[in-house]
DNA sequence: ACAATGGTGTAATGATCATTACACCTTCGC
DNA sequence: GCGAAGGTGTAATGATCATTACACCATTGT
């Protein structure tokens, strides 16, 4: 029963419910969009959408969780491209600039936080999906430096975290509190890491690690 | 008109108003909270509520805006005690954790940061209350600082940014994250500042400036 | 005591949805 | 072509509020 094409189908139609769904609650938030201007967005009929995702709550669940991102592949690739530790500081740090103040990131941070309110469980998974694996690269990417005799004071927990608050949640929260698209600060972010590096004590003429 | 004891009336009301609308706004979010449990609450009828703030998004504002703090007092006060500048970044860091992880605080950010999705403006006038001044109050004390021959490295305003970033956004944004209240990290805040003071270049025997 | 000013309680009023029900239409395997 | 499985459109249904209206009570200055 339920051949392959109806899969597809349906498959189909998830995603653009998801689609229109993640359009609205970003512009108007959880409370204030409607089901019925989701499916008008959408295309298809109410009862899909019930059929689909069961209610309103899951399907924000559904919409939140399959726009989750970390930036842990890009820490990854930045890390694994052999250049020395300064080089590839600035370089993590603009791709975390770039993926977490991306527009359409915030809105997702935004709808979490309000939702926070009424289910705390909601927003620790989902940071858990995306700030943990980020940090979690990074203090690999720390540990392995230190392993390879690269010297930087404090643990590699410890300084990705920091490198966290300043790449991540300072600037989010700029962000949220002085509109999306005003911190395209090219050389403020350059600053910004040179702070990190000074306060982790990495030798500025350090090379590339074996 | 209106004699005194008319408007010291009409003022506990308002206050008991706002008393109570903070506590379900916190509890349940702006969209949620039901102005007839407000008034449950706080005693008193719904006309008068309309009476005084005219209408629902009103008391939203009188609640936030009344409640709004900044840390500048804390962060004059720490400067004025004539104190080292070391042992007064760790005064200051610590008053500024207890003022911005009050579970209170945190709260009224969720619900700020939740309105801020359908009112941009409400937010960023709530952070110009709250975080501005407290920067500014920084960048004046690290400015006095580098006129009394404390050497530090980059500007006053710099500085302070990296200082709220590290001891409000982020802090904030792991409390949100991970629920108010787990994170009472005494020696945590003091990696912190010693982490601030190596970025800052910061010599530890500095003294007392003049 | 006496109005009057203003608060109180309660009950409309009206909108706005989430959610459900239902009859019609499409598509796909056969 | 046929029939069924599943999608579509539309229209209830029911709840939940913000907001307004109104008749009654309390306090205050005279």
């Amino acid at each position: 029963m339920t051949p392959l094409p109806d899969d597809l189908r349906l498959d189909r139609r998830r995603k653009a419910i998801i689609a229109a769904a993640r359009e609205l609650f970003v512009e108007q938030g959880y409370e204030r969009a409607t089901l019925a201007d989701i499916v008008t967005r959408a295309g298809g009929s109410l009862a899909t959408v019930y059929k689909l995702f069961g209610n309103k709550d899951q399907l924000l669940e559904a919409v939140v969780f399959e726009s989750a991102a970390s930036g842990e592949a890009l820490i990854r690739e930045a890390a694994a491209a052999g250049l020395a530790p300064v080089p590839t500081l600035h370089r993590i740090a603009k791709g975390l600039h770039e993926h977490f103040l991306d527009p359409d990131v915030i809105a997702l941070v935004r709808i979490v936080i309000a939702r926070s309110i009424s289910d705390p469980q909601f927003a620790r998974q989902f940071f858990e999906r995306t700030a943990n694996p980020t940090r979690e690269a990074l203090e690999d990417v720390f540990a392995r430096w230190q392993a390879n005799g690269v010297a930087m004071d404090g643990t590699p927990g410890f300084l990705a975290e920091m490198f966290m608050g300043l790449f991540v949640s300072d600037l989010q929260t700029q962000a949220i509190s002085h509109g999306v698209g005003i911190s395209p600060l090219p050389d403020r972010l350059q600053e910004r890491t040179n702070f990190f590096i000074a306060a982790a004590g990495i030798n500025r003429l350090a090379e590339s690690p074996a």
